[in-house]
DNA sequence: CCTTTGCTTGAACGATCATTCAACTGTTGA
DNA sequence: TCAACAGTTGAATGATCGTTCAAGCAAAGG
């Protein structure tokens, strides 16, 4: 079995589907930019519809390898790391000049009525990337009050991500981002100034 | 002029693309919904870009009588009314099973390389939104910290709704909503309670 | 050698898309 | 009465869409 040729469409329809969206970018698009034949791509694909769930499943299956472990490289303090995963957003914004924001959280709203397939595999790509950052959260310990639901702020800090790309990639300003990541960096340093009384107060 | 046609597919046209987003509304879909024909629509709009710059234009200039208003009737508390804007999405997102969320918001990520007027008119929906959360915060008075950024507070309000709905709407599911405005009251309760002890140690 | 199998090639198809336009209607002002 | 004009009608157009398929190729197994 050639996974070549399944694998450079699906490399290449992930690069379109983040550049230009799901609806506008067409089988021809992924075909001239692959240098693949129709037939080729139907061989492995039912349709349009299966590219996009292979391509989903590749975010699913590499977020370690392709997301974490490359943001996360050199940055041992586990809060730091959630601010390093989001610098990574940060870069790909500038770098593109507002067109790379999150490739799951511009196909979420983009898909008005997706395939059931598709919707669960947009949710599980955001269930990993909370899973991701609530780990960071647990290994911070009591740095964070005890009774702080780690995994509601790791959901809180994806939403934030996602609102703050939007507002970004919209003004094409960088500062909407930066501002929304300082009203979280000073909402974290609060809980850990009250982790710091509560450990105070106990040891 | 006759007004009435004019209003009549912008009427039309927001409601599809609120419900099924830019692209995946044809003018088709507008002219038999809207019981128009092809050339009318076309006496009025050049194109289908321009029903959509008709479109975020009536939604800039009907914010204060098409959103603030309702969503504020009866609530008089400054920063009750923050959250019975929040409020007002929630109840959009349940009563429509998760279909329609923040029109502009959804507009936003599914436009990639959108017009320079859609790109503005985006930011320009976003900042009268902003500014009419922000103008709460300033009526809370003493009420937060004096030296709080009252418009990045505001902005950061805006960045959780988007947030939260991209969720919401993924996950089918409301609880993510409600957790995220829950983190967010919480996060305001801290700002009204560093505000109480400084009017304390000031009066 | 032949058959089977996995994969490739690329022309072709029907559907749908945004858009055009010539003919038409109704109203208004001279 | 008539010309001018705003608006309507709906068939037609060309482009592009996702998809199909018959033909071909290369390697493997017998």
């Amino acid at each position: 079995m050639n996974e070549s040729t399944r694998q450079k469409i699906i490399h290449t329809a992930m690069e379109l589907f983040w550049a230009k969206g799901y609806q506008s970018t067409s089988i021809a698009d992924i075909l001239s930019r692959s240098q693949v034949h129709s037939g080729s791509l139907y061989h492995f694909f039912p349709g349009k519809q299966d590219v996009l769930v292979a391509v989903l499943e590749w975010y699913r299956d590499g977020i370690e390898e392709n997301l974490f472990a490359h943001a996360w490289a050199g940055v041992e303090d586990p809060i730091e790391r959630v601010f390093a995963l989001l610098n990574g957003y940060r870069t790909h914004l500038l770098v593109s000049d507002y067109m790379y924001g999150c490739p799951i959280g511009s196909l979420a709203l983009e898909l008005h009525e997706p395939d059931p397939r598709v919707r669960e595999l947009l949710a599980i790509n955001f269930a990993n990337w909370i899973a991701g950052v609530e780990q960071c959260l647990v290994e911070a310990g009591d740095r964070l009050p005890q009774d702080t639901d780690r995994r509601a702020l790791a959901e809180f800090i994806l939403t934030i991500m996602e609102g703050a790309i939007m507002q970004s990639r919209t003004t094409q300003d960088i500062a909407p981002f930066d501002r929304n990541v300082g009203v979280l960096r000073s909402h974290l340093e609060v809980l850990e100034a009250l982790a710091a009384r509560e450990r105070a107060s106990i040891g």
